[in-house]
DNA sequence: GCAGAGGGCGCC
DNA sequence: AAAAGGCGCCCTCTGC
């Protein structure tokens, strides 16, 4: 039984609805207060719906309650929405004009193609609430076989990763203040006295200052330091860290390191440990399905760019450890898998995708296979990785014709599907622009190409949205189900394991040491799990590192 | 004084 | 040497 919740200002309406008999029950009202007990009366088995778990479920977590299942009709409306509108996606052959049916309330009037290029819409009342599920319920229902398993499937893991976003906003990653402002002292030396530059820094932006003969050098300012440099003799044409490298003069050494730790002090510097830190824990805003891709994003204290250099001030608690796992190589094996390329999967069995691919003979080195793979799913041509490719068309033909075929589809300016149906955009008015341009009579060979070099860099954003989002898909099934799992888990004392990071193919559970090995096994099996619900009985594995540490750093 | 663009760089 | 997908965030600089 479904149960729809609308929020309106401090008093919640709900009324139960049967997915066969439409609405049925009378529309109770209560206090916001009361809703975490009204909640707990309820059925394990109920699903709810709301137009938003933003909107509602922090709150129920404040007040200790979970829920195993809410439709979020947001993120629902999102998938179905763009997959309705595309001509070769699964929706099209949809006979559903209900969907055309504009404009659906969660859309704010005048806004672009997503709800996500827009500030939150306000929230809906019960009857809106009611008649978008029974729309989107209707669409779902009236697709054909096999997109409506897939999209089913699609619909019900986002909405679950609505639901583990916040409860990540919630928990938080465990992280120590005291360490990290440590490790800061350390690399960048005492905090400047006013807000300026930190010892260290200030010490290594004088060297430069000398080195270059530029006394007032600001090195932050790319401007300037171009200025600077040319005036040493230095033929620059940008700051990037790459191309200072190459350069010999004794400026360099010193701006690198200035460069390094100027990027350290502005992204996680005491500014954001004091904005970003409190209580131990680090907490940013989730935002599942934020990405076109599906891929998840984040708003503020940048959760999902956590550089490598910090990871050490993530720790767990005494007596509790870090299960962090990440599975290897995951947009290459999801290749194999929808592209249903038993060869090419057979190289996935093992640890090493890269070293299956040399065992199997296709390509010399674990290097060159690693260039290879990623310039299939990328897109680029030229060099080494254009040279490779060949070599991996020959020995994976059906692997290589989905991305070839996603990449002309592109070109040509039509949408992609992913495996469960989420659809590509339609590219933006520019591309459309660049098109057009060529066609006119008086078009040139400016003209021409531009259209050919939009066309180009549009294939490239389709080849990787099929892998890419697949593979997310991959990961938000992963990730559900392993919440799934970890509701059942507890130590001895009945201290329970908890989600607390999610990147794109890593996942990390803040766990009671007692119970850890337990967590590990049930991250592998709902790996497992996931790429049976995906892929079925299709023989691909999704090899995971799996590590149970007291920090993050000791993850890899 | 503020918004937006672009450079640069961190993550996958 | 630069290349090839998706992001977020900080800084500087520009234009209003």
């Amino acid at each position: 039984m479904d149960r729809a919740l609308a929020l309106d200002g401090d008093r919640v309406r709900a009324v139960a609805w049967h997915p066969e008999h439409g609405r049925s029950g009378q529309v109770e009202e209560f206090s916001i207060a009361a809703l975490p007990a009204r909640l707990a009366e309820e059925p394990a088995d109920t699903r709810w719906v709301w137009a938003d778990a933003a909107e509602l479920y922090p709150r129920l977590l404040r007040a200790g309650t979970r829920v195993s299942q809410a439709v979020d009709l947001r993120l629902t409306h999102q998938i179905l929405r763009r997959a309705r509108a595309a001509s070769r996606s699964p929706m099209a052959t949809a006979a559903d004009s209900a969907w055309d049916a504009p404009p659906l309330p969660l859309d704010d009037p005048g806004a672009g193609e997503t709800l996500f290029e827009t500030a939150p819409a306000g929230s809906l009342d019960l009857a809106e609430i009611i008649a978008e599920h029974e729309r989107q319920q209707h669409t779902l229902a009236t697709l054909p076989d096999p997109h409506r398993g897939k999209l089913r499937l699609l619909c019900h893991a986002e909405s679950i990763g609505g639901l583990i976003a916040q409860e990540l906003n919630h928990a938080g990653v465990p992280f120590s203040a005291a360490h990290h402002d440590r490790q800061l002292r350390e690399l960048l030396g005492d905090p400047g006295p006013w807000g300026g530059r930190p010892s260290r820094m200030e010490a290594l932006c004088q060297q430069v200052r000398a080195a270059l003969n530029s006394p007032q050098l600001n090195p932050d300012s790319p401007v300037e330091l171009i200025r600077a440099l040319r005036r040493a003799g230095l033929q620059v044409t940008s700051t990037r860290q790459w191309e200072l490298e190459q350069l010999d003069h004794p400026a360099i050494a010193p701006l690198l390191e200035y460069k390094k730790l100027a990027r350290l002090h502005s992204a996680n510097g005491w500014t954001w440990l004091d904005t970003w830190v409190r209580d131990g824990r680090f907490r940013s805003d989730w935002v599942a399905g934020g990405v076109v891709t599906g891929r998840w994003a984040s708003r503020g204290g940048g959760a999902l760019q956590l550089p490598r250099q910090i990871r050490s001030a993530v720790r767990a608690e005494p007596g509790w450890s870090l299960v962090v796992a990440d599975a290897a190589q995951l947009e290459p094996r999801v290749l194999a898998a929808m592209a249903a390329d038993e060869a090419m999967a057979q190289a996935c069995r093992g640890a090493d995708l890269y070293q299956g691919l040399v065992d199997a003979g296709v390509i010399e080195t674990r290097q060159q296979a690693k260039i290879a793979v990623l310039a299939a799913m990328y897109g680029s041509t030229s060099g080494e990785a254009g040279a490779l490719l060949p070599r991996l068309a020959r020995a994976y033909p059906r692997a290589m014709g989905v991305v070839e075929s996603a990449a002309r589809a592109g070109e040509r300016g039509e949408q992609v599907t992913t495996w469960l149906g989420r659809t590509s955009p339609v590219p933006g008015q520019w591309w459309q622009d660049a098109q057009a341009g060529a066609q006119q009579p008086d078009s040139g060979r400016e003209e021409e190409r531009r259209a050919r070099q939009a066309g180009r860099d549009w294939g490239r954003f389709t080849r990787n949205f099929v892998v890419q989002g697949t593979a997310a898909e991959w990961a938000l099934c992963w990730l559900g189900d392993l919440r799934r799992r970890l509701s059942t888990i507890r130590d001895d004392e009945g201290a329970a394991p908890e989600l607390v990071y999610f990147l794109h193919d890593e996942v990390m559970v803040h766990s009671p040491a007692g119970c850890a090995d337990e967590v590990a096994e049930a991250v592998r099996a709902a790996a497992r799990r996931a790429g049976e619900l995906l892929f079925g009985r299709f023989p691909i594995e999704f090899a995971l590192g799996v590590a149970v540490v007291d920090s993050y750093e000791k993850a890899k």
